[in-house]
DNA sequence: TGTCAACACGAAAACGTTTTCGCAACACAA
DNA sequence: TTGTGTTGCGAAAACGTTTTCGTGTTGACA
């Protein structure tokens, strides 16, 4: 076992001080050619790297992003981190990757651990229970201590700093207006609770498609489901209850359990009834049948965050505070569970 | 903005040195009741928080693991990392994440980076391609230096070290003995192509269950793909080909691309043609029909590799270089692919 | 009054770097 | 011989901790 060499190690052993190992390995001109050659060709024997925590300590720069997500078994979080971790590597970043569990507690655990000097800077989504409760003190915090944040997908008005979004809104009022130009009448919504800041989105979408074609709306026909491991009931209810012939759902997984439901009450897909759903995953893909769905491109999320995060974080004027929100454009994937538009 | 506060800072403020206001904090004996109150109410007050970089480089720990894997949108992968995370997270690690995205390079340069002083430990799953090339120097490497290494699914025995396991050929042996169990003869195999480790051993699992049977070997059954992307046409050929009655697939996406394959051919599953795949995630859940499967913990895996590698970094006999190879137990999950067994 | 502990605190080293500054040695010109 | 400039290197500070050891002040006791 040899452990590793440091610049002291070096020194001792070809008898000159640590600063003339340091220099002769940044090539500096302060030394001689004969020196800079033997201390480099001692260094490469020995397998010399610098120790990155030393140099951390030393330049108050990790070189590392620390992200926060509630989930990572998740498709759309794990397309983000995928796209964070390849522009952050290209950048020479590392990712600290660390999970909220939707927990408000565990999330403020997460970030106080990270900012005593683990990373650069963050790129988060919020926690159900943060947007619940609305208390965003441990954010603030980091930024007022210098440190740069970028929020995504779950982002808060509360807060300033860079984000990266899409336009639930729009992709929702789109992708509802598509089924009513098809010709149809009685959409259902299955949607969250409304303190999901992108589940009151969508549904807003969903809301603003019927008005804008004086389709009224039946508060019958739409689903708000706070546990999505016990939603088929319900959403067999729903179906069984009222004649739909369309539904949209605000995630992949309302959408699969949707066109199951019907499967089970005799109804085909797309045929009888059509179904939409949102976020293009593994699920929408493989499901039989495929599903229709809003596709929102998780990698190029998190790159356009990192990105994002990268700049601010090696711009020399620290204050130009002057924030943006980057919305990614979404569009309609057309599968088997909506007739071909 | 307020930048973090230092012990010096603090010292400076209260006018007394750098030592006292450390050892107030840590509550020595050597400090006099006053001066600790002191200390510790103007700590408090400027939310004082030692710098972890600073510890890092004084204890020589970092208390965080690294891991290394392939790829991270895949939901096995991902429950891996959340399984690791909460068993970390619990005993005061934080997780750093490296994609090798199958890439040898990648892993090499990601594993190097990593091991300077930025981790304890790694967590890892072999690339495809350094599966392919046999090249370990990298981890052999690490391992010299001093550093745990925990290896899971994807492992070899050309390195020492522990590792977290299943019984893939078991696991796989067992699926198609329980196939055979249900009088299906014409058993169809859809694997990878040998270098994959896991692939070869479910590979071998397929066999050891004709050979123990009787049932001849039908290489025409056997299909390697390498390209995940485009399988559908080869495996679709396979079933209008041969006359299966059940297909084994290493994992999910060749089980419900089969599926989908079948019905495109007009066959019904479970009853023309009856499904098992590997690996319990999203898609054998959500697919129509549901998918029979061997499930494989990743939760689990995670945890216990997370288990081993940190009673490994706290245990002070550091020489005690007893490796253990952890399997985790399998068992098939009964759904709509397969007839009621 | 002199001795000795106990107490309370500070100085300094250590972890591994980078970088600024100072200095010795030497060459060269005046 | 003196002054000036260059070359090549080392000492030391700095990043933020913890910890060992040394030391000055007290109080008790003989």
């Amino acid at each position: 076992m040899k452990r590793k060499v440091t610049l002291k190690q070096i020194a001792k052993e070809l008898d000159v001080s640590i600063s003339t190992v340091s220099k002769s390995l940044r090539d500096s001109s302060e030394i001689s050619e004969d020196t800079r050659q033997k201390v480099q060709a001692f260094a490469k024997l020995y397998n010399y790297k610098p120790n990155l925590i030393a140099l951390s300590l030393k330049n108050k720069k990790t070189k590392t992003i620390g992200i926060i997500i509630p989930e990572i078994v998740h498709h759309f979080f794990a397309t983000v981190i995928s796209g964070i971790e390849h522009v952050a590597n290209e950048n020479g970043y590392n990712v600290i990757v660390c999970l909220s569990d939707e927990s408000f507690d565990k999330e403020v655990i997460n970030m106080e651990m990270l900012a005593n000097g683990s990373i650069d800077g963050f790129i988060m989504s919020l926690s159900k229970e943060t947007q619940h409760k609305k208390d965003f003190h441990h954010i603030t915090e980091v930024i007022n201590q210098g440190m740069p944040v970028v929020m995504f997908d779950r982002v808060t008005n509360d807060i300033l700093c860079d984000k990266v979004i899409i336009d639930d809104n729009l992709a929702a009022f789109e992708a509802v207006q598509s089924l009513i130009d098809n010709g149809f009448k009685k959409i259902a919504l299955i949607t969250t609770v409304d303190y999901v800041s992108v589940g009151k989105l969508r549904t807003e979408g969903y809301t603003k498609a019927l008005h804008n074609n004086e389709i009224k709306l039946d508060e019958n026909l739409i689903l708000r489901i706070e546990d999505i491991d016990n939603c088929a009931d319900q959403i067999e209810n729903l179906i069984a209850n009222n004649k739909v012939d369309a539904i949209f759902a605000v995630n992949e997984l309302f959408a699969v359990t949707a066109i199951k439901a019907a499967g089970k009450l005799g109804l085909k897909v797309p045929e009888d009834i059509a179904v939409i759903g949102f976020t293009d995953g593994i699920i929408s893909k493989y499901s039989s049948p495929s599903i229709t769905t809003v596709s929102q491109n998780g990698i190029k999320m998190g790159a356009k965050a990192a990105k994002m995060l990268i700049e601010r974080l090696e711009s020399e004027d620290e204050e130009e505070e002057h924030y943006k929100t980057e919305v990614i454009e979404t569009h309609l994937v057309v599968r088997e569970s909506t007739p071909t538009l």
